[in-house]
RNA sequence: AGGCGCGUAGCUCAGUGGUUAGAGCGCUACCUUGACACGGUAGAGGUCAGGGGUUCGAUGCCCCUCGUGCCUACCA
């Protein structure tokens, strides 16, 4: 306590490490064995071991720790697994440049190597983002972490696997696909980021053969032509109905195509005629399909995006750019450019390495979706799980009902590796041997052979061990039939072949991630977490990954749990910076959360993203205003200060080594006794709740004061608000309500107030002090996890952390308080009103004056008469229905009385009347606007009745005041047109707070 | 091209079919008052994007326009 006195400032540094370890060595991130209010279950987006943090996960985090830390004190079983996963791609680059600096490349280490290279890699630097969740205060069971690549989480990615497989949901297929040429894999059509670029749409001519006329076709990708098998137009289109079925011949080949009839094609567009590049094109893949016979397949651009030999001599091993280049020249020079005109268009990229991606045919593995999404879409439909905000459930529906196959091969190493095997004995379906359709590169010679099928390098008398240790890699044709098993496969069921081959490819990493709410509660176990935690409540994310996770996690999830993975999604917003641009770090305007929480502390920090996550809405970051929350945290601190000191000063009005667990049931029990406050609830004992209410307090009113009462009414209020905030995930709404009710509430009127009681030594406004401050850091806590903790164990405690106390219950408002509140709060800031704005010096003790319209007002104001005082800083003040304005006041007028502070000597009568007039002209603008409503017709007839009634008491109210200050404005008038100013000889003698005088 | 959202104070954003539309930051004036200058008090500042419509009543609901952002899409 001294030393928290001592400090005028919060220093963030000194306590949050410090904290934490606490948290930890006292396991308060553990659920409990047994908890009576059921259980409470996250799971953490797992973000990549490769990432660091940035204010995505800042934002993600504090919403999931807040979520648990108020689960945590409301008595639940708390449990927020968190992890990682193993970012297949991304991990894989980051290591294979790492060894391209060593001048090394995967294939020449091998398979084996390479992932044990990637293994130490991640020991060392993978834990990086742990560490960084740690310093956001996560609290996350972190003997519960997993790893997408875990024992445990590899075997329920098993064991999918071949479910599916045996069921026929998993299938290979070959057929076009995403490629990125740089990362050297196919990838999944969400894998794909569509971006609007200026291209060129170059117009050629292909000559028609025998008559010598041409068809022109138009294209944004001329080097493809190369691979051309056909040239399509619409049936319908009759500049081509006479072109149906003849012949073209392919420039810049030798090879004649046909022209052929296909539907699908855009009269509109370009020439009305397309040439068809099956190989290259989705489009044209799918035109091709429909055509009888099929079109044939060339494939002119590689793996590596190079043109292959298929593309001709002269076209070879060019870079499908550069051969963009040479071949439209070619063109040219062949007269058969017609045009080549600017033309925009979206273009294909790699979301990992922004690389072009490639359209290629490949033989992938395919999930078939569509039997799973069905009772994806359902599950979301009947409201078995919530979306929120509800607006994204229309994204969620759109995809799942237009979702296509789901291509879970990679051609990486780093990964689960896909659970098949193919037997090179066996005859293929096209009835060779499946040898012939194994091809394999090897990384070195064997028997005067660097490449072949299976079978050649086995003829060539490379034996099976060899070849399987020195793979490079392996191509395993359509043809050739996989096996799968929950075991490693080791012979050929078929034909009992020990020599088998296993699949080289790895699954992708979203295959697993979709996993991750069954497979880290230790999946396909049936154990404990499982059943105390699955399904998990809520999923905390952004909407980036609805699709590429959170829907596949609910297709699994229903598939392999019978059962949803979550009851709710709380879909939150994207982090951007203050001009509202997504940050990158091409951009440089990327914003590190680790230098945020270096320079305004953690709790500062995170109470800023918590307090800008509206829903529905991007979160704009801006520095300057974690700072002002940084403010508000030493406002917090510094009332905790006044506090301890006033403990210190009238800590003989409570017992020594009360303890606020104490001091709450000493509150009740005095009550009981002297009827201070009623009621079998106490307000801190029990269930925590606030019992401010008007059982409790009925008997209270001639007792306890009534600013005691109005900050249990407000403290209460505002329990009950932020839990409905938090119920409702608006989080922002939460931390607003918990600010203002501490600064505003508590801090500007409430403490300001008690400096008065307690100068009375008012036994009941120390305790309501530290009664409502105990309750504040409680709810401020699962937002401001450090300060709280600090600041909590500075007092006398039972238990030993907050994070583990009773979070406060709403309880019932105490509205005969708050009302009578208003008008002290109403008196006071007329009075400091007049004294601003007619510059009246602060330090000036004034008169003041106040004309009841009500006895109730009256006893309100007298009971009060030193509170107003003090904080009007007055020197006297007189209350009574009969006071008169003396001459030269300054005057306010509320509903219920009159205040006149006379200002004899430093009055600047025309600034009065100047104040008094901008009010009147205020005034009659809403009369007006009333007056006009009620002279509707209309208006009288139709609305509602209390609505009426109100619009006239409103009416009567507004008329009083203005006539009110109209008289004190005539007044005024007089006085301006008087010499004489001398004092008013009534302001004299005022005997402050006299009734009777 | 389709879908979704947004446009409210200088800035960032809340908000609601019926009190004089709010907050934070910023701004202005005054104040070093014994919790806090990372503070206090008092102020200024808004045709709620524009135009129609529904309604007794619209910032809120509907339509259109403009501006803006995002997602989805095989127009070569």
């Amino acid at each position: 306590m001294e030393e928290q006195i001592k400090n005028k400032a919060y220093d963030p540094k000194s306590v949050e490490e410090r904290w934490y370890e606490f948290w930890l060595e006292n396991d308060c991130f553990k659920p409990p064995d047994s908890a009576d209010g059921g259980s409470f279950s996250i799971v953490i987006p797992p973000p990549n071991v490769t990432g660091s943090l940035h204010m995505g996960h800042a934002l993600n985090v504090t919403l999931q720790d807040i979520l648990a830390r108020w689960k945590r004190m409301s008595g639940k079983k708390v449990l927020w697994l968190p992890g990682t996963d193993h970012a297949g791609i991304a991990t894989q680059n980051v290591v294979e440049r790492q060894l391209a600096s060593e001048g090394i490349d995967r294939h020449s280490m091998g398979r084996k190597a390479f992932i044990a290279r990637v293994w130490e890699w991640k020991q060392r630097y993978g834990g990086h983002i742990i560490h960084q969740l740690k310093k956001m205060g996560a609290s996350c069971d972190w003997s519960r972490e997993r790893f997408t690549l875990d024992e445990g989480l590899s075997t329920a990615v098993r064991k999918v696997f071949v479910g599916l497989f045996e069921e026929g949901l998993i299938y290979r297929a070959l057929r076009l696909i995403n490629w990125c040429p740089r990362c050297f894999t196919a990838l999944s059509d969400l894998e794909v980021e569509h971006e609007e670029a200026q291209g060129r749409l170059t117009f050629i001519r292909y000559p028609i053969v025998g008559d010598g006329s041409f068809v022109t076709v138009a294209t944004t990708r001329p080097e493809t032509m190369l691979g051309d098998t056909a040239v399509a137009v619409n049936p319908d289109d009759p500049r081509y109905a006479n072109f149906i079925g003849k012949m073209v011949r392919l420039p810049l080949t030798n090879r004649l195509i046909p022209i052929v009839a296909d539907r699908e094609v855009d009269m509109q567009f370009g020439t009305g005629a397309v040439k068809v590049t099956p190989s290259h094109d989705f489009n044209d893949e799918a035109i091709a399909r429909r055509q009888s016979p099929n079109l044939p397949f060339v494939t002119v651009i590689g793996e590596d995006g190079r043109m292959t030999a298929a593309s001709g001599k002269r076209y070879a091993g060019l870079d499908r750019y550069e051969c963009r280049k040479v071949l439209v020249s070619d063109l040219k020079d062949d007269q058969l450019l017609e045009k080549d005109i600017p033309h925009n268009h979206a273009i294909g990229h790699c979301y990992r390495c922004k690389t072009v991606i490639e359209p290629l045919p490949t033989t992938q593995w395919y999930v078939k979706v569509e039997s799973l999404a069905g009772p994806a879409i359902e599950a979301v439909r009947s409201g078995k799980i919530k979306i929120v905000p509800e607006g994204w459930k229309n994204n969620y529906f759109s995809w799942m009902e237009n979702i296509r196959d789901w291509c879970i091969s990679r051609q990486i190493w780093w990964g689960h590796q896909i659970p098949a095997w193919y037997c090179p004995r066996c005859t293929g379906m096209d009835g060779k041997p499946q040898g012939a359709n194994i091809f394999i590169a090897l990384t070195k010679k064997l028997n005067g052979l660097k490449e072949g099928s299976y079978l050649d390098l086995r003829a060539a008398g490379a034996t099976h061990e060899s070849i399987t240790s020195y793979i490079k890699y392996v191509k395993v044709d359509i043809n050739v039939k996989p096996l799968s098993g929950i075991e490693d496969v080791t012979a050929c069921p078929e034909c009992g072949n020990l020599e088998i081959l296993r699949d080289p490819d790895v699954l992708d990493t979203w295959f697993s991630s979709a996993l991750w709410p069954f497979s880290t509660l230790g999946w396909p176990e049936n154990t404990g977490d499982l059943k105390d935690f699955y399904p998990t409540s809520v999923l905390v994310t952004g909407f980036d990954i609805l699709f590429f996770w959170v829907a596949r996690m609910i297709m699994m999830g229903l598939k392999f749990m019978k059962d949803v993975p979550f009851g709710n999604v709380y879909i939150h917003a994207l982090v951007r910076d203050e001009k509202g641009q997504k940050m990158s770090k091409s951009k440089g305007n990327v914003i590190d959360p680790l230098i945020m929480i270096e320079k305004y502390g953690t709790d500062a920090f995170r109470f800023s993203l918590a307090a800008f996550a509206a829903q529905g809405r991007d979160v704009r970051f801006s520095e300057d205003r974690v700072e002002g929350y940084r403010h508000f945290i030493n406002k917090f601190w510094n009332a905790s200060r006044f506090i301890n000191l006033n403990i210190s000063k009238y800590g003989s009005l409570i017992a020594p080594d009360t303890t606020m667990e104490q001091l709450g049931r000493d509150l009740v029990y005095a009550a009981g006794q002297n009827s201070r406050v009623t009621g079998q609830d106490s307000p801190v004992a029990g269930q925590n709740s606030i019992d401010s209410g008007q059982n409790a307090l009925a008997a209270t009113q001639d007792s306890l004061n009534l600013f005691d009462r109005w900050i249990l009414s407000r403290l209460s209020y505002t329990s009950t608000e932020i839990e409905r905030c938090f119920d409702e995930y608006r989080f922002n709404d939460a931390a607003n309500a918990i600010y203002h009710f501490i600064w505003h509430e508590f801090c500007d009127w409430y403490i300001e107030l008690s400096k008065t009681s307690l100068e009375k030594e008012d036994p009941y406004t120390l305790k309501c002090l530290l009664y409502v401050f105990d309750n504040a850091m409680k709810l401020l806590h699962p937002f401001m996890p450090f300060v709280t903790e600090e600041l909590w164990q500075s007092y006398a405690h039972e238990t030993k952390t907050i994070m583990l106390v009773p979070y406060p219950h709403p309880g019932l408002g105490d509205d005969d308080a708050e009302k009578r509140m208003q008008y002290i709060i109403d008196v006071i800031s007329s009075i400091r009103s007049i004294r601003g704005e007619l510059n009246v010096s602060p330090s000036k003790p004034l008169h003041a004056m106040i004309k009841t319209m009500s006895t109730d007002a009256e006893t309100n104001l007298r009971a009060n008469c030193s509170y107003i005082i003090n904080l009007a800083h007055l020197e006297s003040l007189r209350i009574g229905a009969k006071v008169e304005k003396p001459k030269g006041s300054a005057t306010a007028v509320t509903a219920e009385m009159e205040v006149f502070v006379p200002l004899s000597g430093l009055f600047d009568v025309k600034a009065e009347l100047e104040r008094l007039s901008k009010e009147l002209r205020k005034l009659n603008e809403v009369i007006d606007m009333v007056n006009k409503k009620l002279m509707n017709e209309d208006f009288r007839d139709k609305a509602p009745k209390n609505v009426l009634e109100k619009e006239k008491a409103k009416f009567e109210e507004l008329v009083s005041k203005k006539d009110r200050i109209l008289s004190n404005v005539n007044k005024l008038r007089e006085l301006e047109s008087d010499d004489t100013q001398s004092d008013d000889p009534d302001t004299q003698h005022l005997d402050p707070c006299n009734p009777k005088s």
